[in-house]
DNA sequence: CACCGATTGTCAATCGTTGTAGACATCCAC
DNA sequence: GTGGATGTCTACAACGATTGACAATCGGTG
């Protein structure tokens, strides 16, 4: 049934070895030995056995993508570009749904895969793993997104701090004076936003009041139609909203609109992400748009350099460019 | 680094044979035996290498889940279901994105992964892959969606004719008179609802209108959104859109924005899949409601049981449930 | 013609796990 | 206490690809 290393050398007419030197390219061959054998696996078909050939080499060219749930778009979006970035290096990607808190723990049992996979892509969100420091799983491993601590792992990372300022600066720029902000839960995530939503406000001298400060329990759309009621329902409303992410806004967006309020003439909104959905919504939503391509490509750069044991022992941490995209919700 | 069988082995004192007895719930162990080895098991912190078992088992209980792209929302969530229904299993799922038309191809060359999979899970849309017919891999394989020819493989889909009907006749109970079609491309989903579509039309006495009947190059907003501006543009413009799924729709929603065009008064619209973005938007949209954990849990069982070696050669094909969910975007 | 380097073949071992077949002990019945 | 029937565990050989050491062959050269 499946053609075996054997049965190419057979039809070939060379020794097992030879194809096997044909396929991880060794050196001495000729163009002509090389030219049969090639002519061979094409006829039959043949792919090497992964499994046979990752227990011998220990390497498996296969990758981990762990990620909170690929149905959110944002991470369905970045399974995508980090999948085809794998597959132009000719590696395979596992995606792996941690489903929110026992993730630290899920990463290392079932990530690990029995030594299946050489490493792991890993993007918290609403989850807190500071466990990951002892960690040691012995495989290269690189993180997306904020993290406090620096120099623990390899990192790929938009400058949230900067890009919160920036949406909240745009917001101000409007002439906005309250600026709402929603997400500021626990999360990493949510801290670090704020740092820079707070700074914004400061550089415009404008104090942050703790009531358009909202909490959200997770970065769904239910969240942030949640929070919008509880911002609708204060004594003095908002005039604009800063959401952390895009899903948040569009909940947001949605409780704008059932309340009968306009955007962005009574209420200003800025996601973070810059999925589909707010590309298409009306009004369209002003957003932070990283470079999602050149994220999952560097990532998928950086785990293999790291896997091919390059890189030493100093962490690197690279920035994704972003860019703040003016649409309807701000009035663009 | 990594522990082997023989390192429990030789801890708990016994044969590696007996440890993988345990492991794989032989019975004829002593409750002595047992304890030991799995204190052992413990302590060393094992896990079994996934590819010396595969190997050696010819099973892997990995399957693969092949989808057009997993950046949309519907295959997103469809993906995110089957990952937790295999998981409940104790299978790992990879995800394949085929990317569109040569999906054929890739399947049988990628999929296949080198035997490292036990079967797949194919989930074509925009692409016809007749050659299917031919794609004797020798894996069991399980279609999603709809597909002209039955009995050729296992299939789990919604009755897209029936749920189109339902569809359909939903806007012409409201009243409407002239109900446009968007997505009847040369794909078969589009095929197969279009049918819905007309006999609706034809048992409430309303001819079919082949301006009023677009195509779609893919099934995103884009398309959904150029296909409104075409529909827009007629000399009777429709006061009605049935659209194929849930991204036209939200592409029409928007041009129908755009245009200054009230929905529903001016024109109602109903999309197909019941993705969340379309159960936030404003106006919600009226959508056809697969039962999605009930698709992923049956094609899975229906997969592992096929390659349990169960089911002969007869071909099951099941029927999903679903519901019509009214909402705004039809006056809900 | 002998020699040299480049190319290919032979042989065996290895990766970690599991199926097969059999060894050894134990227990019951006669 | 012998025969059989269990029940428990172990030795050995695979699964398919890779690698290393070494021999064998080839073509061409001096």
């Amino acid at each position: 049934m499946a053609t075996r290393l054997s049965d190419v050398a057979a039809r070939a007419g060379v020794s097992v070895k030879t194809v096997s030197n044909v396929i991880n390219d060794y050196p001495h061959i000729t163009a002509r030995t090389r030219a049969k054998v090639e002519a061979a696996i094409a006829a039959l078909d043949y792919k090497p056995n992964v499994s046979a050939r990752s227990l011998r080499k220990g390497r498996s060219d296969f990758i981990a993508l762990a990620i909170p749930e690929m149905g959110s778009p944002y991470f369905a979006e970045l399974g995508a570009e980090i999948s085809r970035a794998a597959k132009r290096r000719g590696i395979t990607v596992l995606i792996d749904q941690t489903e929110g808190e026992s993730s630290a723990e899920r990463f290392v049992l079932d990530g690990m895969r029995g030594q299946l996979i050489d490493g792991i892509i890993f993007s918290p969100l609403a989850t807190a793993p500071a466990k990951l420091t002892s960690a040691d799983t012995g495989k290269p491993l690189v993180l997306l997104g904020e993290r406090p601590a620096g120099g623990q792992f390899d990192r790929v990372a938009v400058d949230s701090v900067q890009a919160s300022y920036d949406a909240t600066a745009h917001l101000i720029s409007l002439g906005r004076h309250r600026i709402a902000a929603i997400g500021v839960g626990g999360t990493s995530t949510g801290a670090v936003r704020r740092k820079g939503y707070r700074k914004a406000l400061k550089a415009a001298g404008m104090p942050h009041d703790a009531a358009l400060e909202l909490a959200a329990s997770g970065y769904h759309r239910l969240d942030g139609a949640t929070a919008m009621r509880e911002l609708l329902a204060l004594p003095e409303p908002p005039d604009a909203v800063f959401c952390f992410n895009d899903l948040l806004a569009l909940g947001a967006l949605r409780t704008l609109a059932e309340a009968g309020l306009r955007v962005p003439e009574d209420v200003a909104v800025v996601g973070f992400d810059d999925i589909e959905d707010g590309r298409y919504h009306s009004p369209s939503l002003t957003t932070i748009s990283q470079d999602t391509e050149w994220l999952a490509d560097n990532a998928v750069a950086l785990l293999l350099d790291r896997i091919a044991g390059n890189g030493g022992s100093t962490h690197r941490d690279l920035t994704v460019p972003y860019t703040l995209k003016i649409r309807e919700s701000t009035g663009g």
